[in-house]
DNA sequence: CGGTGCATTGATCAGAATCAATGATCGTGG
DNA sequence: CCACGATCATTGATTCTGATCAATGCACCG
């Protein structure tokens, strides 16, 4: 194999980082929840620690879907693209979320780390296994799913409904809300996506984004901070912007 | 109970007309295919058929979720609502599809006959404790969950990035594939719903709507046909319409 | 210090929304 | 049986939000 194959193959796999599970910081906000210590130990036997750098690919969209993965660290998009390059990212992911839910023959989305992203990898087959084993697992599962759906119905009503500054205040709410929900601060957030990715995320581009940033600041609604990180200033007319009362 | 409350009542909760599971023409097409005849008369002990006129609601956003349905005939719209009026239709539903996947404590929708509706109604506690007793009935769930994440994405790249044209054919050719995965034909299709009612669904105006199927009448692709059905002239260009190829 | 990538700002354009009117269909009652 | 009203669909004229095109600003890194 040539330098430059091996690079890609790197690229694309990530860096394989062992697979110690009894200290996971995140269990307790995973779906690993679920499980007492005899059963947890029974997932750290079929997983696999990786970390990836900002930018590499996760999955690809249309790939046989053979792993399941739990994010430990970091940012994960999730983006579906049409012939012509226009993209629409589904989702981002944080630590403990999980990815793969759409247990389908093909991944349905391409996974693209946004930052440095460690994760923890489940072959499916053995995956599947485990979900035989563990009612509770399956449980919990069906759980995300649920969960997920409603989400995804959020994101219809907002991508098909809402105005430019509606979308950009709901989606700093929602993170906002994640952020809290991780044990992070409501606010300040930190958004290690671009520009780009927040439009593509919102059915907008980047111009209007920015722009939308800009007149939130200047209503001082939010701060702008350093680091990529956003002030939210007052969550109750902020969530009065995010639904147009 | 004054004699309009009992009508307010009955509009809410449809009529019920008994409970019969066995020559049920659409159990191989709904999440009962998954149950053999014992199981599926524990499934039936707790089902109640009821049916609905067009227009009325079936379930309200917001309330308790105590019960999941199988759609057994007509259509079902799924929307959320802003707080101004504002519309998001998530979905529409068909015979054999089934409502109330997001299990989570209220609806995060409003379920809404588009038509008359047969539907099969278990109450979510013995429906739950099913699910205990027939892990192949959760692992179906999970598998309709999946599909429904798949199909949500769909939509939110529909939604935020197509073109009103690409938006209507895809919405052509989704219920075109669906009416063909029910043993119906691929074309001409059945619209039901309304003109609004699509707009709402795609994220556009009803004008919009009318004016690209008459644009599409005009290209030749699609033929608007009596009883609110529609010819799709030609899979494989209307493919290409709908992915802006 | 210069270059590269990303964010912001400005000017103009276009696709779909809005406002408005007309047409078609259907159910109802005279 | 037909006329009427109600509802929904279509078509037209105009507006407007957000896209596009274009330039500048800013920060980080070699």
């Amino acid at each position: 194999m040539a330098a430059s194959e091996l690079q890609i193959a790197q690229k694309r796999q990530g860096v394989d980082v062992g697979s110690p599970c009894a200290a996971c910081s995140i269990r307790e906000m995973s779906i690993c929840a679920a499980l007492d210590n005899s059963e947890l130990s029974r997932m750290a036997a079929i997983a696999r620690t990786q970390s990836f750098a900002g930018r590499q690919t996760i999955v690809d969209e249309g790939e046989p879907a053979d792993s399941l993965f739990n994010i430990t660290s970091g940012a994960v998009k999730l983006y579906k693209l049409l012939p012509d390059g226009r993209r629409q990212i589904t989702g981002f992911l944080f630590e403990g979320d999980f990815l793969g839910i759409a247990l389908n023959d093909d991944y349905a989305y391409t996974a693209e780390a946004v930052n440095d992203v460690t994760l923890c990898r489940f072959p499916k087959a053995r995956f599947e296994a485990l979900l035989e084993e563990f009612p509770k697992l399956e449980k919990q599962l069906l759980e995300v799913a649920s969960n997920e759906l409603a989400q995804a119905q959020d994101q219809m009503l907002l991508l098909g409904r809402k105005t430019a500054q509606e979308k950009v205040v709901s989606f700093l709410l929602s993170l906002s809300k994640r952020s809290h929900a991780r044990g992070a601060p409501a606010s300040p957030i930190s958004l290690p996506m671009s520009r780009a990715d927040i439009a593509d995320y919102l059915g907008l581009t980047t111009e209007t984004v920015s722009r939308t940033f800009t007149s939130l600041k200047g209503s001082d609604a939010i701060r702008l901070l350093a680091g990529n990180s956003v002030a939210l200033e007052n969550f109750e007319s902020l969530s009065e912007l995010a639904d147009g009362i």
